[in-house]
DNA sequence: TATGAATGAGCCTTCATTCAT
DNA sequence: TATGAATGAAGGCTCATTCAT
């Protein structure tokens, strides 16, 4: 093996390895930064710290990331958006009944965003979009609207089929949505919801509140009920 | 009538006037406190706008509370704890069936904190109580223990006279708990949980989902349901 | 004297000399920036320096001044503007002729603006107007624009009476700022008009300067004159 | 003609064409860093942007220049010293009067500083000569004093001829310069000298400013005069 | 008791320069 | 020779807290 090929062969690893750096760099700054913005919120971690924690100085975050709201902005694209579309997917090829459908629903969302540090962006979002308009925004536009038509979809369906109660479907999205948002907060926020000698049990909280929606949406007015 | 018990009686008067005025201080600058703390969040609320708000200036702030964390626990003091005993009262006479204790505790909540700007205190402790261990400690201890002992009492009861299927009252408890703090997370913040073309009711959203848990509470295991 | 009195005096003189040092402040913030911005220039002076050299903090600084920016654009207020209304009326009343009229303009410049630091404000404006475009403009609103009409109207004058040649006023004015420009330039400027073995003489070159404008206004047209 | 020569010219031109691309480089990086520094000043332009404007990278600008300082110091060789050995022969060569080669000095420097961007330098060391010293110095020894000497000899030759009146010709050289130091901070300097409703036409400027020196160069001492 | 001027540590962001490739 | 990723010191501005009055 000649001199020149050992040479080659070097140099292109080690470019190979700066290059596959280089195009890791962002990836690195956004789970660092998801992690510290979950952990701390937005305002309160240090720009400096999510560098630090991605392992490179302070310098080298600005050069990905123009400011920290966008920062922020492409912790909400990587994580969130663009999930839609398998899930639009998903939902359009489904076959069962819409009861089995909603729990589907709940579960993958489970799988995919509550039980992960995902959920932690709602969590901010709640906490800190009154103090950054901007990202607040944005984040309504690339989630919580394609999130909450997909809800409609579902449970338009079952009203179709017969299968739920004729409730008014822009308030029950709601009825779906508040259980999951309670759990994303619940799980990044000093246990305040709770109490430490009987804490909540994430899995079996989904499952008894779901049980208690299909419950409601299937049920007959029942006695005693608001008019 | 002597002068000088004339000149007691103006002395009084006047002095009486002062110290209603000294003694309103705190009072004011809690309510401004409170006011702003739900507005901006904690750390996001600047010590002298609260100050301001309450028509004094920053250094009598400062005389009255030692720094912005004991102003916010005297906050909490004074809108949280101590209902207790009022709600706990109430709740041992009540007479009727257990559905409908449950929905009169909800709609007490709705009234005293939930569509009240104390309602923003649990938002700020879900949002930033992580930044600010000792406030989510006190805040535990005064507000979210004892409620979860009164809410625990009403559903054993519902089970005890045969009302409610016999649940896990610990799991239970949360689930009347989630929509209450899903009422005031989104009273608070920026509506990152819903749409603008179908905002949410809050008095419809707590009716249909207080349907839906006696509906849960009540109904034999449904098919679908999870094991 | 009792010890109220003394105690009363006492507290007048101090109370008197902090509101003294407070309203001292500004002023002495305004004097201390325009030493370093003449000396360095806008963009190349900290802020922190300006508050060093006023003897106060960095934060007391913007205590009175919201930004840089508007600290510069005080300083052309407090030193620029304002007084041409002095200078209006006083040449409102000139009674003599206009060439002398002219001179006198050229050395209440001198002594008014050219001869002390005030003159660096221009050289800043000539240096760093187009990286600063709103101050640039405030500059040129607050003192180009009236220090230009005060000089046509001298100029215009001096043709009316037929001690000037028609000249093109608009142009002529020009005349009569350059040399003031190169003079506040060559004040403020490391020398780099100039070298060091025949320094400029400021008084000298105004003078000589001006009896050549008196002349070319005077004269007429020369041989060898541009077409 | 044998290979080998062949070989050798076609290695000639390839290294040849390399070369010169290789030469250009430091021409292409002093080209875009004048432009830039015209444009926003020494200090305000990004190394970045000009190695950018070259079409070069960051790195290869620190490969030909050591330094920003070094780079403009070059930009000053480049663009002023050496064009003083073609202007001194001229001047040395011209047959006509006086005035005639004043007004010719003027229109050279017009054609080949004062209207092209070459002006900005001056404009540069004006703006920023006290913030970077050696720079100042520099500028001084390569263009400053040969400019001086020249004029300083134009003038001295009218006096001699009697087409001058005896001035004091160190400071009789500042007139001179100074319309055109005027012009060339004019030209680069966001209108800070003049108004908008009447913007100054340089070339008349000049031509005027001409008049008006040679007007006093040759007047007798006028009524009004200074002493 | 009440004031508000003053402080200074702290944070986001920029940019000349370096160096591994 | 050329690249451009990385660095880190520096600068404008904020704000909880102090303290002289």
């Amino acid at each position: 093996m000649p001199a020149s090929k050992f040479l080659s062969d070097k140099f292109c690893a080690v470019r190979a390895k700066r290059e596959r750096r280089k195009e890791a760099r962002p990836g690195e700054l956004l789970d660092a930064a998801l992690d510290l913005f979950v952990e701390k919120g937005f305002a309160a971690t240090k720009s400096e710290e999510v560098a630090a924690r991605a392992g490179v100085s302070k310098g080298t975050l600005f050069l990905y990331f123009p400011s920290k709201e966008e920062l922020f902005k492409a912790v909400i694209s990587e994580n969130l958006a663009g999930r839609f579309d398998d899930w639009n997917a998903r939902f359009a090829a489904f076959q069962g009944g819409t009861p089995e459908m909603l729990r589907e629903c709940m579960n993958i969302w489970w799988d995919h965003i509550g039980s992960t540090k995902v959920s932690g962006i709602t969590k901010l979002m709640l906490s800190e979009g009154r103090n950054f308009p901007e990202l607040a925004r944005f984040y309504r536009e690339q989630f919580v609207s394609p999130a909450h038509v997909l809800l409609r979809r579902v449970l338009q369906r079952g009203i179709d089929r017969g299968e739920f109660a004729p409730v008014d479907v822009d308030q029950a999205v709601y009825t779906v949505v508040a259980p999951m948002v309670f759990l994303m907060l619940n799980k990044h926020s000093a246990d305040v919801c709770g109490t430490a000698d009987a804490p909540l049990d994430p899995k079996r909280f989904l499952d008894l509140q779901t049980d208690f929606i299909l419950a409601g949406l299937a049920a007959k007015p029942a006695q005693g009920r608001a008019s």
